[in-house]
DNA sequence: AGCAAGCGTTGATCCATGTCAACCTCCTGG
DNA sequence: CCAGGAGGTTGACATGGATCAACGCTTGCT
C-alpha cells in the first residue's frame, strides 16, 4: 500500500475484500476454497482509482504490485522509439495486469484506463509469500500466466495469418464471449476503445477497422452505431473466421 | 516421470542434474543458490529425446510437466481448422516449453524439434510443490513466465506495427542476441527453421522472407547462403528496426 | 553414390490494405 | 448549453507484400 507521488491518482483507504466481491469467479481467487479466500484479504491492500485515459502504471516504472481490475476497462501498449503504438491487449473486470513486470522488475508496457476505473492494489512479494502458504492461490496464479500466454498466442494467429476482416469478427467474438461471462448481453455492448485503439491491436489502420465495421453492418451481421455494437449474426461472424472469403 | 505410449520417442534413463549443467544461468535455476539448486535435482525427472521434424507435444494433449531444452531447437506453433499455421516462437537451449498448458491443462500449441534434440522433463506437479518450499525457484520460475509473456508482446508488436524487413531485421538480432547469451558467434549462425516457418512466425510469406534476406545481403547487411548466416552490419539492421525507411 | 523431394530464389502481376483527403457527428469540458 | 475538437466514415488512389510460376540447389534417404 504505497503511495507514488509521479502519478496523480488516488489510493481509496478502503479495505478490498476478496470475499465480498461479485467478481469472484473471474479473478484470482478462482477456484480456492472459502478459507483459502479468506486469508486473500491480507493480500490485497487497497484499492485504486484511475480516471479515463490515465497511466495505472507506465513501462519503465519499477515493478512492485499488480493489479485486478475492479471496476472499468483498460489497455496495455508498448511504445516503439519512433512512436508508434501496438496495443497488446484490452482488460475488463476481474483480469489482471501487471504481470509483465515480474521478468525484469520494471513494467514494459503502459496500462491506461479506457474508462473511469478501480483497481485492487496486490503486493507482489506479499503475493508470493502467500502462494507459498496457499497452494490454490499458487495454481491460480500460474494459471492466470498461463491464460495470458495463450491469449498472447492467439493475438499472434491473428495478426500473423488473418485477414482484416477476419480478425475484426474474431475480436468482436471475443468480446462477446468476456461480457457474456460477466454477466452483460452477448450481443449488444459499448466499445470502449476508439477506432484507432483497435487498429493498433489489430494490426490495421483505423480506416481499415471503419470499413471492416460498415461491411458487416451492410452484410446484416451487426449494426453500428459508433460505439454501440449489436451482433446479430453471430454464427456468420464465427464463419468469417474459420471459413474465411479467401484464406491468405 | 512417466511414458507417453502414443509418441515415439525414447525417454532415456540418465537423471538430469541441474547442478551439472552448464545451461544454469540461461535456464530455471538461473538467480538460485548452491543450497537450492541441489534440491532441485529431484524435480528434474528423466531426459528425453526428441528427433528432428518429431513433437514434443501436441495441442489437445494433456499437460502434465514443462521441459526444459538442454539440446537442440523448436518451435511451438498454432494451427487453425482450415490448415493456417502460425508459429509463436522459436526455443533454444535453456528455453523452456510447455507454460501454456497450465491454464487448462491441456497443451494448446504444438512443440516440434527443428533438429535432434533432448529436453529435461519437469513434472509440474512437483514443481509446484518444491516451489511453495524453495523462494528462489518460485521466483524464478515467475520470472520465466512473465519473460514469455514480454516476449509475446514483443512479437505483437513486429506482427501489427513493423513492415517486412524491420521484422526479419528484428528477428535476426534477437537470434544474433540469443546465440551470444549461449557463447556463440553474434555475427555467424545457422538457422534451424525454414523461410516458410521464418514466415510464418514473422507473419510473411515465404517468398517476401527470401526477398528481404537478398535485400540485407546486396545492401551489405549480411551474407546469407541457404541457412548460414553471417551478420556483417549489425548497426545496419538496427538502424532499419529502429528508423525503417518509410514508417507504417 | 545418386536422385527425388523439399527448400530457396527470382520475376511478373495482382490485390488487400495503407495513405491522403474531405467531411460528418457527437461528445465533452468549460 | 454551446463550441470545438476528437473520433468516425467514406472515397480515390498508391503500394507493399501476396500470389503464381518457373527454375536451381541441396540434402537426406535408399
Amino acid at each position: 500500500m504505497r503511495m507514488r507521488a509521479t502519478v496523480p491518482i488516488t489510493v481509496a483507504d478502503i479495505k478490498s475484500a476478496c470475499s465480498q466481491c461479485n467478481l469472484l469467479e473471474l479473478c484470482l481467487p478462482f477456484g480456492m476454497s472459502e478459507t483459502e479466500i479468506n486469508r486473500l484479504d491480507e493480500l490485497v491492500g487497497a484499492r485504486r482509482k484511475v480516471k479515463r485515459s490515465q497511466h495505472l502504471y507506465r513501462s519503465g516504472e519499477g515493478f512492485e504490485a499488480i493489479y485486478a481490475i475492479r471496476t472499468g476497462s483498460f489497455k496495455t501498449d508498448v511504445l516503439l522509439e519512433d512512436g508508434r503504438e501496438q496495443v497488446t491487449g484490452f482488460q475488463m473486470t476481474g483480469e489482471i495486469l501487471g504481470l509483465d513486470g515480474i521478468s525484469t522488475e520494471q513494467h514494459s508496457c503502459n496500462a491506461v484506463a479506457l474508462e473511469d476505473s478501480e483497481v485492487c492494489v496486490i503486493a507482489y512479494d506479499k503475493l508470493e509469500e502467500l502462494s507459498r502458504e496457499i497452494e490454490g492461490l499458487q495454481h491460480q496464479f500460474h494459471k492466470v500466466m498461463s491464460k495470458e500466454i495463450v491469449r498472447d498466442h492467439g493475438v499472434m494467429m491473428l495478426l500473423g495469418s488473418m485477414r482484416a476482416e477476419e480478425r475484426l469478427a474474431a475480436f468482436l467474438l471475443n468480446l462477446s464471449q468476456r461480457f457474456t461471462a460477466r454477466g452483460f448481453s452477448p450481443a449488444e455492448f459499448h466499445l470502449r476503445m476508439t477506432r484507432d485503439e483497435i487498429g493498433s491491436y489489430l494490426g490495421l489502420k483505423l480506416e481499415t477497422v471503419s470499413r471492416a465495421f460498415s461491411k458487416f453492418q451492410e452484410g446484416g451481421l451487426i449494426s453500428v452505431q459508433q460505439k454501440h455494437i449489436r451482433i446479430i449474426d453471430l454464427d456468420g461472424l464465427r464463419k468469417l473466421v474459420h471459413h474465411p472469403a479467401s484464406p491468405r
